[in-house]
DNA sequence: GTAATACTGGTCGACCGACT
DNA sequence: AGTCGGTCGACCAGTATTAC
């Protein structure tokens, strides 16, 4: 049965006719082949719904959840349903609406009657079993199209007035720090027996404005003593600590840090935060809440090859590394000093003071293009020459050569010289640190040590290894233009 | 995911009384 | 008799809920 209540074109005519008095309510039926008592029905009462029982959101408040939902899509936030419907269910109690059972039938009827918002469920659906079936990293890599794709959206967020005031363009990255834990604790573990880590890793969140100013860092460690917690918290209030049980960044403590650094501090409006993480999984409809209450616009940098497009990781966090471990050098000459994880806020507290923040941070935001908005910049970053990605092989054939073609150890000591002298007469990095540089990487090719544990030490260089074993097996040639591509400058 | 059921409310033809 | 606005009730679409 046809529906008048969708506010037709002819339908509208008609009765603006016979409100207006020029026909009647039959000469009008007549005229525009309407029924004449649905006009009718329609004169006399102004505000007829459409069919069906009334939604348990109005129109209006539908509207606002569509809105969080597409936003969540751009956010490439989770579209869970189950997640969804207890948030929504926190808000319908929060506005006095009585209805909070957000259930699987309402959710199917809303996706009915949305069908935009169909559209990225489903859409979020594809990309999760493409993730699922495929090379993630593959989704990770920085290419012509995804730079643009980046642009475009930074494009979009400056159209919006997102990217004018630098007091309201943020990022927030991530560092990691070791800790060498305490003699005592050290006694513990090896009286409980376990195999402890002989270090701790601390997680340091950093915030920067485009403006050269910073948010107070936020340590993320793991502690489960209180009271330790407090009185190192109320030793200094130039670093903020959170307990963290892994001591990374995971979805509590990045909501804890926005809710309690940046939310208070914030100047604008319109703000952006541009972050990073290692996995989506840190981004929740809650912290999303927060930030449309807040005006703050995320912009997500996925895991992967994200020094460069990011202002803090381009100069600030390898300064802070630098400053920190020179720091640690002085520090084994003071017999009176220890660092450990009770004093270790107080000695990053006296690092982050020498930072020389303001000129990194306005190079930072300028060099990756973002304030001042500079898409050629941004484009400058896509690694033309670099000739990966690789072909994909089958997993099989990958096997299968690794297994036969051994890497010549002749070729290999080849390249570690080389990459050596790289090192020193390209990058200005000294001969002995150099070679330590090779070392760790001669330790991650023969397996004997992580990625991690030596990208850990050498900051910004681990992305470089990283990269370098991932994509570049045991060719030299390519870590050559991955060099070149990046442009990886020496900076301390 | 689908089917069944309850419920709500618009649609529209049949009918009515008032008026000219 | 013709025209009008108005009312009634069967019908149907759309939504919510439950059961499978």
């Amino acid at each position: 049965m046809a529906s008048y209540s969708g506010g037709e074109l002819p339908f509208e005519e008609a009765l603006d006719e016979i409100r207006a008095g020029r026909l009647s309510v039959r000469s009008a039926a007549a005229k525009y082949n309407i029924p004449r008592t649905t006009l009718l029905n329609h004169k006399n009462n102004p505000d007829v719904r459409k069919n069906g029982r009334p939604t348990v959101l109005t129109p209006a408040e539908e509207e606002i959840v569509v809105e969080l939902i597409l936003t969540c899509s751009e956010f490439k936030i989770e579209l869970d349903q189950t997640a969804f419907g207890e948030a929504l269910a926190d808000a319908a109690r929060e506005r006095g609406i009585e209805y909070t059972h957000f259930g699987r039938g309402w959710h199917r009827l809303f996706l009915k009657r949305h069908p935009e918002v169909a559209a990225r469920f489903d859409q979020a659906k594809a990309i999760r079993k493409y993730v699922k079936g495929s090379s993630a990293k593959k989704l990770k890599e920085w290419t012509a199209e995804s730079a643009e794709m980046y642009i475009g959206m930074l494009q979009g967020l400056k159209d919006d007035g997102f990217l004018e005031d630098p007091r309201g363009i943020m990022n927030l990255g991530e560092t990691n720090f070791e800790v060498e834990i305490s003699a005592r604790r050290a006694a513990r573990i090896a009286q409980t027996g376990g195999e402890g880590p002989d270090k701790d890793i601390v997680t340091v969140l950093a915030c920067g404005l485009a403006d050269g100013t910073f948010f107070r860092p936020l340590l993320l460690m793991d502690i489960n003593n209180t009271t330790l917690l407090s009185s190192m918290n109320g030793s200094n209030d130039d670093v903020a600590i959170a307990k963290s049980a892994t001591g990374v960044m995971d979805s509590g403590s990045l909501l804890h840090y926005i809710r309690e650094e940046i939310v208070p501090s914030l100047q604008c409006t319109k703000n952006v935060l541009f972050l990073a993480a290692k996995t989506s999984d840190v981004y929740t409809v809650e912290m999303m809440q927060l930030c449309v209450k807040y005006g703050i616009r995320i912009v997500c940098y996925p895991g992967g090859q994200i020094s460069k497009i990011q202002p803090l990781g381009l100069y600030m966090l390898d300064e802070f590394q630098a400053l920190f471990n020179d720091y640690i050098r002085t520090l084994a000459w003071n017999p009176d000093e220890e660092l450990s994880r009770l004093t270790f806020p107080r000695h990053l507290t006296m690092v982050w003071r020498q930072i020389s923040a303001q000129t990194n941070l306005l190079a930072g935001f300028r060099d990756t293009g973002i304030f001042p908005f500079d898409p050629q910049v941004i484009r400058a970053f896509v690694p033309n020459a670099l000739p990966f990605p690789p072909i994909v092989q089958p997993a099989s054939a990958k096997a299968a050569s690794k297994k036969n073609t051994r890497v010549d150890p002749v070729a290999q000591a080849v390249s570690l010289v080389k990459i050596e002298d790289i090192l020193t007469a390209d990058m200005g990095i000294a001969q002995e640190e150099a070679h330590f540089l090779v070392d760790g990487l001669l330790q991650i090719l023969n397996r004997r040590s992580t990625v991690k544990r030596v990208g850990a030490k050498i900051g910004y260089f681990s992305l470089c290894i990283c990269t370098y074993q991932v994509y570049c097996e045991t060719t030299f040639d390519l870590f050559l233009s991955f060099r070149v591509a990046f442009g990886i400058v020496r900076l301390f």
